[in-house]
DNA sequence: CGGCGCTTTGAACTAGTTCAAAGCAAGTGG
DNA sequence: CCACTTGCTTTGAACTAGTTCAAAGCGCCG
């Protein structure tokens, strides 16, 4: 199926980031219009993905950088035994491919979960604008700042005792996500499989199903094959810490 | 006692980036003499540091970036419950405080392990020198993009199921950056304690004391309090992955 | 409708943790 | 210079959280 002769996706291609609705959480986030105007320019190619589809691999040359403008995306690093780790979990206004930067070549590989769209920002363009607009500059210093702490808090989290730290942190990580793009904290979308957040949280596909079923019996959360609703946020918050 | 005092440490103090050991193996690696020069100027504050003594708190403002120029220093995440989760080792060429880069704040607290120093960069004048000369620009890229893959390695190491496979893939990893460092890549210096090197693992310390002995028995390596020496590499990969 | 893949559940198992105590090395002060 | 304290490391034994294995349940897509 062509992606691009729907109509509705053709409409999103279109769209700038002046007419974006991501635009306050996204890259261009507190530039003035004129600014966002430049950076506008300088993006190559929004390009639809469908789900399951790749959007780069390990190994593979680079010399952009990404921003997922709708959907949600993956990360993997290959083990060396055939298997594959997964590294996060990517939403909107999300930046992509920092691990590329200087290397020029991924570590890992990206896929779209579900049907997703990209910004590609070429990263030789987004230097150039960053020496003229110190703007630019900054904006980009907080997603590689950001990116880091993100990779700091899966670290601390993988560092947990116990599983339903884990889980509750990993939960409570993609709430505060959530919240951050206006949609509503509570309800989660679990777009990734089972196996895959075990994968993230470092556990059994089998661990992750049975704590699922403990924190609904416990009135934590109401728990549905692909989503799970918040019931009492504090308490999940307290099962971080014990 | 003042550090400052001490004559063999005032002179390394007083040395640029030209006649530093470390230079190719530091951020000016690739760079010609006379940008390394440049570089050399932004340079504010090299500064020594005691064994166990702060180089900065999570928290803390900051608007310079560190890089290593002698010792090793190490990073930790509070965790709420009192606790420290060890997010890594730094040794001397390596970048530190990128996690500050947007919020220009820590996340971390980042702490000599042993008599260190750092050369610290204003971030502000980084930029500036970037846009001037393309190959700085190039130089920090290559540095944010290194930081972000040994998150991703880190990660990995954590999903490991077996903890064998973690501790070798720990050494295996020091082995290669004393490599980088034109030190002898079979002789490892532990500077960490067990502890330390248990929280970076997300192991209890006594497993790995017990994986230690195991390893020696083994013939894989010669371990002693504060050291160790990699007897047979090829085995010791094996590990990392069965 | 049928088949495939993901999810759930149960039961046995085990790697790693926890608890407790002894052993060492390094630094301190008399 | 030695006795002593302190903190790290090692070792042993009991315990347990999570894994593994096996099988059934369920939903989705062709």
């Amino acid at each position: 199926m062509n992606l691009a002769s729907n109509p509705r996706l053709a409409l999103r291609l279109k769209q700038a980031c002046l007419e974006c609705g991501l635009q306050s959480h996204c890259l261009p986030a507190g530039l003035c219009a004129e600014d966002i105007a430049r950076l506008d320019k300088i993006i190559r190619n929004r390009r639809p993905l469908a789900a399951r589809q790749v959007l780069f691999h390990a190994g593979a040359p680079c010399s952009s950088l990404h921003l997922v403008r709708a959907g949600t995306l993956m990360s993997l690093m290959p083990l060396g035994d055939g298997g594959q780790q997964v590294l996060g979990f990517h939403l909107p206004g999300e930046m992509l491919g920092l691990d590329a930067l200087g290397s020029q070549v991924h570590d890992c590989t990206v896929i779209a979960l579900e049907r997703s769209s990209v910004c590609e920002l070429p990263i030789q363009a987004l230097h150039e604008l960053g020496c003229e607009l110190p703007a630019v500059q900054q904006a980009v210093d907080r997603a590689i700042g950001r990116e880091l702490q993100t990779e700091h808090q899966h670290v601390a989290m993988l560092g947990r005792h116990f599983a339903h730290q884990r889980l509750a942190a990993f939960l409570i990580g993609l709430s505060s996500r959530q919240a951050r793009l206006s949609r509503d904290p509570l309800q989660l979308r679990l777009v990734m499989s089972r196996g895959q957040i075990a994968s993230f949280l470092g556990l059994a596909v089998e661990t992750v199903s049975r704590l699922f079923r403990r924190f609904q019996d416990e009135g934590l959360l109401a728990v549905g094959r692909r989503s799970a609703r918040i019931l009492d946020l504090e308490r999940l918050v307290d099962c971080c810490r014990s």
